[in-house]
DNA sequence: GTTGAGCGTT
């Protein structure tokens, strides 16, 4: 269970984030769903994606099939089972304050943001300072446009254990005298997903993904033969992880094919998450997935008084290239490689240099999932 | 001063 009864004292704002970072996709009690993903064309999208709301002031209500429940936050209570509604179900927490944080946008998987830098203090410094923490992968501290310090930063570690520990530290975390404000890492805006020129927005295209598994991409929707439908055993969230608050989906932006994301109202048998795992399948069901869906922050109450949440995306790039399967096109690649930027010569601009193939992307929930 | 720039616009 989670969290250990060792952490059940922790303040609320620790357990959430150790909550979040015992979800399957950072490869908690839902197993690790990891799959390696290719290498991006865009240099400036190092990370992975997937989608993986962690905030939610929406919540699950009885009687409700349009929710979507993606994900349970740890409590320190005895653990229930979140597809079962609970008779006294627990206030809802949204993970992410909304006054306090980003209301929205891509977490990063192992990152850490690091908030209250001392100005003077630079990449190598907290390099030093956190890898008392845990092996440290990469430090960036943002500056601004003429270069000086923004006064907060990222840490990524090499793996989510060690940010999983610095975060417990998170509360008591001060550097050169100043208490450092650590968070999850959110990237708020998304970027480097261009328009794809393989991945036409009309036609149709009948493509396998690098794992052979067959797909259709049509009119801007992929379609996965899938096999099963309704009796898929929910594996994320987890239901060993416990009980409420909950954790909401909703559909977000992204490049079909690239991205795989729920419905706005995920039903049973009209669409699946993700990478499909078996190739195998040659059910006759079609998984619809809408393309294009924008996340919208927004905070319109819907139909029943839900309040869409606020959402994060677990970041994430292309999860398989494309092969044509029946049909032959030629595709010009976006590639930048060997091309240089017609802004190379900005004194500002240097390529990202963590870019890189092996990051790992978590495997989205299945439609199942979502349903109560 | 606390959640990531830059070009210029596919």
């Amino acid at each position: 269970g989670f969290p250990p009864p060792l952490l059940a004292g922790l303040p609320d704002k620790i357990s959430r984030w150790l909550a979040f970072f015992s979800l399957p996709h950072f490869g908690g009690e839902g197993g690790d769903p990891r799959v390696s993903v290719p290498v991006h064309d865009d240099p400036r999208e190092p990370e992975d994606v997937v989608n993986c709301p962690i905030t939610s002031a929406c919540w699950p209500q009885r009687g409700r099939s349009t929710e979507a429940v993606t994900a349970t936050q740890t409590t320190n209570q005895t653990q229930t089972d979140s597809l079962s509604p609970s008779p006294n179900p627990v206030s809802p927490v949204p993970l992410n304050n909304p006054t306090s944080g980003p209301r929205y946008g891509t977490v990063i998987p192992n990152r850490i943001f690091v908030g209250g830098i001392d100005f003077k203090t630079n990449e190598n410094d907290l390099r030093k300072f956190f890898s008392q923490y845990g092996s440290v992968k990469e430090v960036k501290i943002v500056n601004d446009r003429a270069g000086v310090s923004k006064g907060y930063g990222f840490i990524t570690f090499e793996t989510q254990e060690d940010a999983q520990k610095i975060l417990q530290e998170a509360e008591k975390l001060n550097y050169k005298d100043k208490k450092l404000n650590i968070g999850p890492a959110i990237r708020k805006q998304q970027v480097g997903i261009p328009r794809s020129s393989i991945m036409p927005a009309a036609g149709t295209m009948y493509l396998t993904t690098s794992t052979g598994y067959p797909y259709t991409y049509h009119n801007g929707v992929a379609y996965f033969h899938t096999p099963e439908v309704t009796s898929v055993p929910p594996s994320w969230p987890s239901r060993s992880i416990s009980s409420s608050p909950v954790m909401v989906a909703q559909p977000v932006y992204q490049q079909p094919a690239y991205h795989y994301q729920a419905p706005a109202q995920c039903i049973p048998g009209q669409w699946q998450w993700g990478v499909p795992q078996s190739p195998a399948s040659s059910a006759p069901f079609l998984y619809l997935q809408p393309s294009e869906v924008i996340y919208q922050p927004v905070e319109i109450a819907q139909d029943g008084g839900c309040v869409p949440p606020p959402l994060s995306l677990m970041e994430a790039s292309v999860p398989e290239e494309p092969r044509l399967h029946s049909v032959r096109r030629s595709f010009s690649q976006p590639s930048s490689v060997g091309l240089k930027p017609r802004y190379s010569r900005s004194p500002h601009f240097h390529p990202r240099k963590d870019f890189r193939a092996e990051d790992s992307v978590s495997t989205p929930p299945s439609c199942t999932d979502f349903v109560k």
